[in-house]
DNA sequence: GCAATTAGGAACCAAATGGTACAAAACAAC
DNA sequence: GTTGTTTTGTACCATTTGGTTCCTAATTGC
């Protein structure tokens, strides 16, 4: 007769093993994460991590969606909520970042490193870079009359451009320029 | 008595391995790249490998400088040599590439792979970001009536800001879009 | 208690990694 | 030709890589 019990349950939490892989992810990258360090942030041993997940790969698209879930969407909220006096200040929160924090944007990274190769991390990416827009464009036509629906989606895909520029940058050494007046600049201009 | 011989000269070119080097670190990055692909794409042994350069590293570095020396001088100096009608139409190259290269820009994939982690990767793309901000710089002055020295900068940092992010989207999937016209609405209104 | 099922953990593995050692080869000076 | 010096290519190396095996532990249904 078969056995329908649970059977031994899992003694660790995945989503919290599935955060410290996107803390690493995001801080080292793909290959420069090995399996030991993984195991380390993930808190978790070879075992349970090959039972849980199906390999390395594996767990950097799970930690791409955390990713999305979490980081991309409390960005989004945020921009959704905001109800500055103007689109700049919405999206000058965008440009700011903690000054020791070189870890840029995940989405931005596994562009970069797995994008040419990885059809899986491309269209991801490209998925969320498509909601970061989405939520840029939502501000621009909140807060800013648009003359046109084209016009306001082009200045959303040029921010989202600057942005991951910005972040790219970013990432050998911050410059700390005045990107909220820089904004207010190419955005009071526009809209 | 000393013996101030030349002795046995080397056969292979050092640029032409360097320009081996460049091709496959633009294409793949730096952890992606084994040794046995970087050798071949530099056409030389181990033993040859080793006596001209101090290691993988010692290359990478070489690279990039190669990169500067060839590649980021042409950009520079079609950005120089440009008579176009208007700033955009000069700028404009910049955000056009091949449909099907997928390398995107050496220095934005160095400094999202290496710099938070090597100095001298991060002093190189930097310098190298200077160097192109600069040119960018002179196309604004030269072709469009700065309202004052201060604003150009901040558009020509806006504009390699963009480029970068430009060209890390792209390596996930070109987008195709009318950046020549974007830009041209970007800076119609603002020099 | 016992079978069934799944999680956990350590030992193990083949392959790939970047790097070294060394002998043969090719040149210049004499 | 001999000697000194540097290049070249191959064999070799220790370490690290991502992944598997397999035994034990924990749980449910009966």
């Amino acid at each position: 007769m078969r056995n329908w019990g649970m059977a031994r349950p899992r003694e660790f939490d995945l989503e919290t093993a599935l955060k410290g892989a996107t803390d690493i992810f995001w801080r080292q990258g793909y290959r420069a994460t090995n399996l030991p360090d993984l195991l380390c942030a993930m808190g978790l041993t070879r075992g349970s991590f090959y039972k849980a997940f199906r390999d390395k790969e594996g767990v950097y698209l799970r930690a791409l969606d955390f990713y999305d879930a979490h980081v991309l969407s409390g960005t989004v909220a945020q921009l959704d909520a905001c109800e500055g006096p103007s689109a700049w200040t919405c999206l000058a929160g965008l440009f700011e970042g903690a000054p020791g924090d070189r870890r840029g944007c995940f989405i931005c990274n596994a562009m970069v490193e797995l994008g040419p190769e990885s059809q899986a991390v491309a269209a991801r990416t490209a998925a969320m870079a498509g909601r970061l827009r989405d939520a840029i464009l939502r501000v621009l036509e909140r807060l800013g009359p648009a003359r046109d629906a084209r016009e306001s989606a082009e200045t959303a895909d040029l921010i989202l451009h600057l942005y991951f520029g910005h972040q790219a940058v970013g990432k050998a050494g911050r410059a700390e320029a005045d990107w909220a007046g820089r904004l207010r600049h190419l955005l009071g201009e526009e809209a």
